[in-house]
DNA sequence: TTCAATTGTTTTGTGTACAAAAACTGGCTA
DNA sequence: TAGCCAGTTTTTGTACACAAAACAATTGAA
């Protein structure tokens, strides 16, 4: 009855042809990324490499890679002997990440003010008007996605492909943090407030710029890890139906 | 005439018995690690799979894990079917690192003033000290490495895990950098003025020690990143020869 | 003599095999 | 019925083998 499932399609993908090389490693990274930072994967899920490996239709070698480059990313959690699981951020882990956010893309405005040229801001612009348009029909993954993308955008403007990166990764964990703490309706900045910081910056108000993404991402965060005293009771809650489950499923 | 030389002693390290497990990996990253940011391996030496294998006397699985890390990393540039190299950044990676190290060390200091104890700041005072008597006694490779640690054992002072790492990342980035395109005296922050921000961490002056900082870091950019009209000079002849080479080599 | 091409060697990429560890199952006992 | 232990199965860790790519060296021709 179990019948053997073909392999994911890794998309076509501007590589050369039968995607040899590393090729190949770079989609499987990506598809999994996406899984991860788009919840399809619920923090906890286990990653076996077997599966993962039949999946692609590649053998487990490829697949290790990636799951120790997803390990190193912080976005899988991999513990000795007992495989790799889609990471679960921490309380104090999430209010770190915010904070390095804080500090790193309040930095990175004055560099983003001096190079805003018209035709970066209208890349921006765009962004926010397809998070306008993803809002309008209801679309909540594809606009904690754009919106995540603002911000990494934003900071790229800055040309620092270092903070860049590190940017990303710490908005990657973020949808983590929503995923395992958030409120059914958080991530997505309310109402696509993007627009009003961009106009700041059009403006060359720097100073303006910080003020407003210290508050934008205060509130961010306040939206999503909702817990002051609660993290016992959330959690506290999350273990019960954990064990609930165990004790219906199990026997 | 080769004779097969024994493998590495990877030191005992509190790890269980045969050093079974993952243990043998961390310890070879380590070293490597070490080697690389004490600037024993001199940027863009060629990392062999086999040597190091038979070095650490472990198969190139293990190597490869290990090159993986360091790659992420940025510590190392691991180009297809070519292999790994000890990396050599960029002028404009070495503008970045600096930049973001502002960002990132400055931005960091209120949480540090805020959460600075007695016993931190004796930590703190502690490795300065030490930085000192290296100083005294002519240990440059010592007083550098020192130097690094304290910038980091500061911003732990604030408990922020997710920069203390990245911050980490980019200081032993930094010795690439010095060890790329550094003068001979730079590395060590000259008279190891750190003694003066710890003052200002303990009178609790916020804004004094981030403007101290600030000062701090663009002296060490200065002079380590010599090059202000010169990287083109310096591009140019890399240019130069890569043309040259190819000339040579494609036809 | 210099450049180019071909051959041989080294080094990397990737799949597979085997050993060791963890997870699971079933049966046993209190 | 709940808890626990032993044997089995699954899953991970590591070494190894083979194919493919880059590199080096040698030879031949202009």
């Amino acid at each position: 009855m179990s019948r053997k499932r073909s392999s994911i399609d890794l998309g076509s993908m501007q590589t050369e042809e039968g995607m040899s090389g590393s090729g190949r490693d770079e989609a499987i990274y990506r598809n999994l990324y996406a899984a991860i930072v788009e919840n399809h994967l619920e923090p906890g899920t286990k990653l076996p490499e077997d599966t993962l490996a039949e999946a692609f239709g590649v053998s487990r070698t490829s697949i290790r890679k990636v799951l120790q480059r997803l390990a190193y990313e912080r976005l899988v959690d991999i513990r000795l002997n007992r495989g790799a699981t889609v990471a679960q951020p921490t309380v104090k882990e999430a209010r770190d990440i915010f904070a390095a956010r804080r500090i790193v893309e309040c930095g990175v405005l004055a560099q983003v003010v001096a190079k805003a040229t018209p035709a970066r801001l209208d890349e921006l612009r765009d962004i926010v008007r397809r998070e306008h348009e993803a809002e309008a029909r209801g679309d909540r993954r594809e606009s904690i996605y754009l919106s995540g993308e603002f911000h990494v955008a934003l900071a790229r403007v800055s040309e620092n492909e270092t903070l860049t990166e590190y940017l990303a990764g710490l908005v990657s964990r973020s949808s983590l943090v929503i995923a395992t703490y958030g409120a059914p309706m958080a991530g997505s900045c309310r109402h696509s407030e993007h627009d009003d910081v961009l106009e700041l910056i059009a403006e060359g108000d720097a100073e303006g710029a910080r003020n407003w993404m210290e508050r934008h991402l205060k509130d961010i965060e306040r939206t999503v890890v909702l817990v002051e005293e609660e993290p016992s009771v959330l959690d506290l809650r999350k273990v019960l139906d954990e064990v609930a489950r165990r004790h219906r499923g199990e026997r």
